[in-house]
RNA sequence: GUGGGUGUAGCUCAAUGGUAGAGCAUUGGACUGUGGCUCCAAGGGCUGAGGGUUCGAACCCCUUCACCCACCCCA
């Protein structure tokens, strides 16, 4: 069949069974973020171009060619969001939120969007769920916001996935390593790959990122971030790793691990299952953005988050049971439909879910129906039950009925239940 | 952006140039107001689309579209 419509490339339809997954995960996560007392915040799918241009960094691939950036009828150039950091620092800044109370700790739910070739774990259009804590650059907020990714992790009951931690320095430290990376790689050149040459240039420190393995030799005894950090840079670090070890929170750090996004400085993190050879297969990312909020115009503000991706994190669950309806009623007349309507309305008011069938439908029909829907209880209202004021109470799991007067209805719901 | 793979019933897949099929699902019946189990039956397809070769194409060729996977990169 040839459809006349269809859903664009990358932007996924979600439906049952799949969409229990997610609503799984973010009422999970809008849980544990509730826990930390973290608030909620929503920024608009559009921003202006230039906000991620300048915070993500427009060497990144991101901004350069995966970004749905285009002009509007007033002539603005408008991105759909590609991540949410930089609105949420948008946002913050645009509310004067420092000079109520400089900390904040915020966290949103919501679509992005990249304009990449879709694949396992990619789409155009994505999900994730984010914190930040804006106002602080204390390594226990560090420590807080891996330990909030850790919790939601495992209350999702996900298994086998490790955390990898690295500090990329701050402006005091880095162009002293920038420097010295520099030299070396040009000592190793030959033996790096195309993409890596040109990265030594333009962005060094991703070089160390590149998984072939000829630029992994090339660069295993490259320079490390965490052999050159100024004090206070190694002083953070040292205070994150005493408080994950305190909490026992397991990690390994990975001086290969920067990130993407050029707004990142000091620590980098990332959860990704222990066992998935795969390159993207990252669940969860951050890090600390100290120098954010002021690129964006506002005042210095410290921050660290993170952001999970929903469509990986549904890979690694199972899908959770939908529980069918508590009642399904079965009219047997147009009559006894608008005694099933008010019934339902009772019942529905006591909490129980209540579907009622529809149509001329046989009762073997909708019986069945009942049945797919794993309805706990049918209710069946026949000429019958219509005449003298009762219904037929079913139970699915056994088979066994009873009759019961319409006003006792809510308690024999009750009793027949459990 | 580059490379590979796959498109046949709602779903998962057969059919290798000669009448398009199965399982599951759906609907109905056996069982006239009773679901699941069993049995019986039915509906459902321009074989992704367009063109070509051939007496004849799901199958071979070309074009195109879509999806999947991988690279790149990222959640």
């Amino acid at each position: 069949m040839t459809k006349e419509f269809r859903s664009v490339q990358g932007f996924n339809d979600i439906l049952s069974p799949e969409i229990a997954k997610f609503q799984h995960i973010e009422s999970v996560a809008r849980r544990c973020f509730g826990l930390f007392n973290f608030r909620e915040v929503r920024t608009p799918v559009l921003e202006q171009a230039g906000l991620f241009e300048r915070s993500i960094g427009t060497s990144t691939d991101i901004v350069e060619k995966e970004m749905y950036t285009f002009e509007d009828k007033g002539g603005e150039r408008l991105s759909l969001r590609p991540e949410g950091t930089a609105p949420v620092a948008r946002t913050y800044i645009e509310h004067n939120i420092d000079k109520q109370d400089a900390l904040q700790r915020w966290f949103y739910i919501g679509p992005m969007f990249r304009h990449e070739r879709p694949q396992r774990g990619r789409l155009r259009q994505f999900h994730q769920a984010g914190v930040e804590i804006f106002g602080t650059d204390d390594p226990f907020a560090d420590v807080e916001t891996i330990l909030l990714a850790d919790t939601i992790i495992s209350s999702l009951a996900v298994r086998d996935v490790t955390a990898r931690l690295n500090s990329i320095g701050c402006p005091v430290c880095r162009p002293a390593y920038l420097k010295e990376l520099r030299s070396y790689l040009g000592s190793v050149r030959e033996r790096l790959c195309e993409d890596c040459r040109k990265r030594a240039d333009t962005n060094p420190m991703r070089v160390l990122d590149c998984k072939k393995e000829g630029c992994l030799e090339a660069t295993a005894s490259a320079p490390r971030t965490t052999d050159h950090l100024c004090n206070d840079c190694s002083g953070h670090l040292s205070g994150l790793r005493s408080g994950l070890d305190a909490l026992k929170i397991p990690y390994t750090i990975d001086t290969r691990l920067v990130r993407g996004l050029d707004y990142y400085s000091r620590t980098v993190f990332e959860f990704a299952p222990a066992r998935d050879t795969r390159a993207q297969n990252a669940i969860v990312a951050g890090g600390r953005y100290d120098y954010l909020v002021e690129l964006l115009g506002g005042p210095h503000t410290p921050a660290i988050g993170f952001a999970m991706g929903i469509e990986r994190m549904a890979a690694l669950i199972d899908t959770p049971v939908q529980r069918g309806p508590a009642v399904f009623f079965v009219p047997l007349s147009s009559e006894s439909r608008v005694k099933a309507v008010r019934l339902a309305g009772v019942l529905r008011h006591t909490g129980r879910t209540c579907e009622i069938g529809y149509g001329e439908k046989t009762i073997k029909s909708m019986l069945r129906r009942a049945d797919r829907l794993g309805a706990d209880l049918v209710i069946i209202i026949g000429e019958e039950e219509l005449r003298d004021g009762f219904v037929t109470l079913k139970r699915m799991s056994d088979g066994t009925q009873e009759r019961v007067n319409d006003a006792d209805l809510p308690d024999a719901v009750g009793r027949m239940k459990s």
